[in-house]
DNA sequence: ATAATACTTTACTAATTTTGTCAAGTATTG
DNA sequence: CAATACTTGACAAAATTAGTAAAGTATTAT
């Protein structure tokens, strides 16, 4: 249950592709195709939504590629999957686009708003720059001090 | 994103009902089709999936209905949402049934399972008692005091 | 007994969403 | 001016969701 589309996975595994050329090294969507194993004509649709919203900058011709339009703590895993996938809605109450005419005094209501907002929260924490930080760790020796996202 | 499914959704809301009646009132599908607008022939199948998980009992003939198998207090939602759709899997990655080669070195992997580890113990907080308390505070006249499932 | 109540099970299907592919562009630069 | 690389929109197969339908079985009040 609460499946994230690929579309929302692979766009996250793009922007730390692209991430990884910040500031000034354009990543081209061949390299992320062949790095993370998704195909260019998908990425292409993924990449132009999030060119769309201003999260990265596309630079054409020979050379160019990708670039982060900020740094890469400045822009957290919820803002990416809000642009590929929409907001946070467990329910089709809470999605803004649809409403319910049963909000009022409905028990579960308020449970699932909550929930969003939980899963909301935690994803604004994440940034790019700690998934860079946890590829270095992962990369390293050091694992007993591997950074796990909170998880205990 | 992360939306669940209208499966999850009424069985939630059917429990709720089916709570409502514990100990020793059963509860009929028809009543809780009435009173949650969801069809009978519909709830017939999630009540089935919760009663061969042994969440609830049914009581035949007349007078019958559905009991809670065990006090609403030791009752999560988490549960009752696994029963239907499935434990909580982010990716396909982490589905236990499918899993994924590339797990070892994948950046994003640890992300997701702390997330749904953080789902999964938020709603392994909330049993059908506290949306009975939740309900009598919607009732009542203290919306200063409605326990808002934690949303700050 | 038996009729009424109420749960049980299986099969099926329409609609929606997801997960992509394909093709024909446009823009830039060496 | 050719090669590189992004851009856009249309389209479709596959999977999932959200149900409906029908024909049961079990129980009990009378
Ligand atoms: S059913 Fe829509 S808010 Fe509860
Ligand atoms: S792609 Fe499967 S674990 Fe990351």
């Amino acid at each position: 249950m609460l499946k994230l589309s690929t579309k929302g996975q692979y766009g996250v595994r793009a922007m730390f592709e692209i991430a990884r050329g910040y500031p000034e090294n354009p990543v081209t969507i061949k390299e992320i195709s062949e790095r993370q194993d998704v195909s260019v004509a998908y990425l292409e649709q993924i990449l132009n939504k999030l060119r769309r919203a201003g999260l990265i900058k596309s630079v054409k011709g020979p050379g160019g590629g990708y670039l982060l339009a900020a740094e890469p703590d400045k822009i957290s895993i919820a803002v990416i999957l809000k642009e590929l996938e929409g907001p946070v809605a467990i329910t089709s109450c809470l999605d803004p686009e649809e409403g319910c005419a049963r909000v009022e005094g409905c028990v579960t209501h308020l449970l699932w708003r909550s929930l969003g907002a939980k899963i909301e929260a935690f994803l604004e924490t994440i940034t790019l720059n700690n998934l860079i930080e946890q590829e270095h760790l992962l990369k390293g020796d050091r694992r007993d001090k591997i950074y796990r996202f909170d998880v205990a």
